[in-house]
DNA sequence: CATGAATGAGTTTTCATTCAT
DNA sequence: CATGAATGAAAACTCATTCAT
């Protein structure tokens, strides 16, 4: 009995009650850690604008991390289902169009509350799984093996794979502060695009299949 | 003016034993906030491990941002003077030679106190500066024109330039806490010269200086 | 709005629990500000005499000052009451028994925990409700008419009234610490009635009602 | 040795340079008391407006207290001296013109640094002297015995005199922040003359030298 | 004497969390 | 379940005062 779980929630809300509670305390933590920030988040002031008492915070949720962490997981995975629905509708074609997808899924997933996003990656200590998160959302685990079909010598792969990940997240993230403009004109997609395919054209084994992937002409 | 500034430094220790008072305070911030984390550092603390009282912090600044605030100062001034010797040690030749200057400028800022440097980027609410004033230190101004000589078409240099610094900076600030080894070995470095100069040199103006650079054969 | 309220209470306490709660708080406000004076009181005193957590206080009360106002309106609020229950026993009459009743009436004003009465006027920097409100219970509105009966000259009835007022608030007040003899045998309100009433008699206009009030024979 | 002296000064400064500091300390004493009230009235505050160090300070006095009561007894000093300027300068003739003397020295009195005189009667704790020091200023014990020749009855005298002194000190002391324009135009000066004359005047035994003073005509 | 520096002992205030009803 | 109330523990910050030079 080391401690005990401060980020599983407490118990599954089963009235219709209970769940309302448990949307109302979400929205409430999600509206303050915007509104205010992590530093003004505490637990009574999330009870009293979800208007219930503090004690059914704890009802619910066996501590503060724990608020977070459900909030944080729902982001999550909202981010992560904008990105499914892009890579689902369009999928397949050439390089040029495999990239320009997923990137657009990576666009997608921030899109979702942008500003509760922007909180989680600059304000939050412990939450490290952020980035990794976001990014299985953003590049999935199916686009990986996509690329791979374009031959990559093969000890770069992995590594390769990991410069394009970090590298797209990062100036996806940042244009959502630094440059929305062009992320609404999709100038940055494009640009991104860009970037990611000359990267890794230049990575392809010449030879056989040289200058075209799988489903290329 | 609504609330007094709570960041920058009271007042200026003059005698030796204060300025050591002061070194002393700011080390034992940097040790706690990397030894415990940002949420564990009080004033208090700060003072115990530096052996001082706590009010002799508050007789040099304003409170535990103004801390923080010099602290990042100092830790940002270092990283800098660390890329600007890189980049004076080498300077100008191919556009690869240029490009991997930078990239190992910009490691270079990133491995001083790479620790402290961590907790900077990921525990820090408000400091914003974090990742512009490193870039400062990472692709230096100088840098940008000699890139520009390239001859990049007009409207995109700005960008391309945003996007470069962008994604060079969080590929060597995650590689730092995901991929040392290859931080080390020199191969992050390698891969990373590899992504900026495929994707600068497709910017290239075709024409007279087509597939060269100023000073490339 | 510079900065927030720091004398309204903050909220109302609902159950019985809590409004005894309150009410200890402020009891040991008292007894400390009497017993120990305002310098000595500190919201840790006042929690450990009352028994209660700091904590509890500051969820009625946003700080120290609300603490004082409240008891300060409560202590002019009971003051005001002793003196309406004089005035209400016994009214009209002669010149002198009006003036004796009022002088009377602030008299029981400031016999209500004159210990407290003290404490506030001497040492308290802010309220300057003291005087004024404490003079509402002890010269009441109401009175003033009454004497404006006897017909001062019109230029004169606001100026003397504030005299009359201020010189016998203050020769009531010090006489609590000065004179506490004199207050309970009666003879200082004997004196100051008639050192009000040859001041007032002064001013009637002579003619058909010179040398008496309207009621008076 | 119950507790070191905590009021009186340390020592008397004997060089220029001394004396100009402990000037100045009280200067800024008197400058920060006004300015700011006394709850921030701080050493160090003292200190940084005076333009000395703190340790200064207690060069000259044993602590804070020192010197709040040093700066008092100097403005009551001073105070004092113009009450007495003004009586040296008429005395004698008609009970009316007695009285109006001595008014006129409250007044005058009470016209030196009047900000700091509201201070030190509104603000400050400890200082019990005020009223009774600044009276003293106020009708003076030549005065008192003047009175006493208009022949109260005994029993009276003293209790009289208590009566008009004090309510003659509130009534100038109220008008300095209620009543400015009535002290400046000398309504409220010759309104108070006439409460204090109707009041002695009815106490005079009467007799031989029943309607008439000493001196009277 | 004067000063920069230092500090002990406190002050106000906050907050996550639990309890009684 | 829900809530008003309560609290332990600690946080930030202050200030009169002393000391070493």
């Amino acid at each position: 009995m080391r401690k005990r779980d401060t980020v599983t929630p407490r118990k599954q809300p089963s009235q219709d009650r209970s769940r309302a509670t448990v949307e109302a305390i979400l929205t409430a933590t999600a509206y303050i850690l915007v509104r205010h920030g992590y530093a003004r988040l505490t637990t009574n002031r999330v009870a009293q604008r979800a208007g219930v008492n503090v004690a059914s915070i704890y009802q619910f949720f066996p501590g503060k991390e724990a608020l977070l962490a459900e909030l944080h997981r729902r982001h999550i995975e909202q981010g992560r289902g904008a990105a499914r629905a892009v890579l689902a509708a369009h999928q397949g074609g050439s390089l040029e169009r495999v990239l320009r997808t997923m990137v657009e899924a990576g666009i997608a997933a921030h899109a979702v509350e942008p500003e509760l996003h922007r909180v989680f990656s600059e304000q939050m200590p412990r939450i490290k799984a952020t980035r990794s998160a976001a990014s299985e959302g953003f590049l999935l685990e199916e686009a990986r093996e996509l690329l791979s079909a374009w031959g990559c010598a093969a000890p770069d792969v992995e590594r390769a794979w990991w410069m394009m990940q970090t590298a797209a997240h990062a100036v996806v993230h940042q244009a959502i502060v630094e440059r929305p403009d062009d992320l609404r004109s999709g100038a940055l997609a494009e640009e991104l695009v860009l970037m990611l395919e000359r990267y890794i054209r230049g990575k392809q084994t010449p030879g056989p299949r040289a200058g075209a992937g799988p489903e290329d002409t």
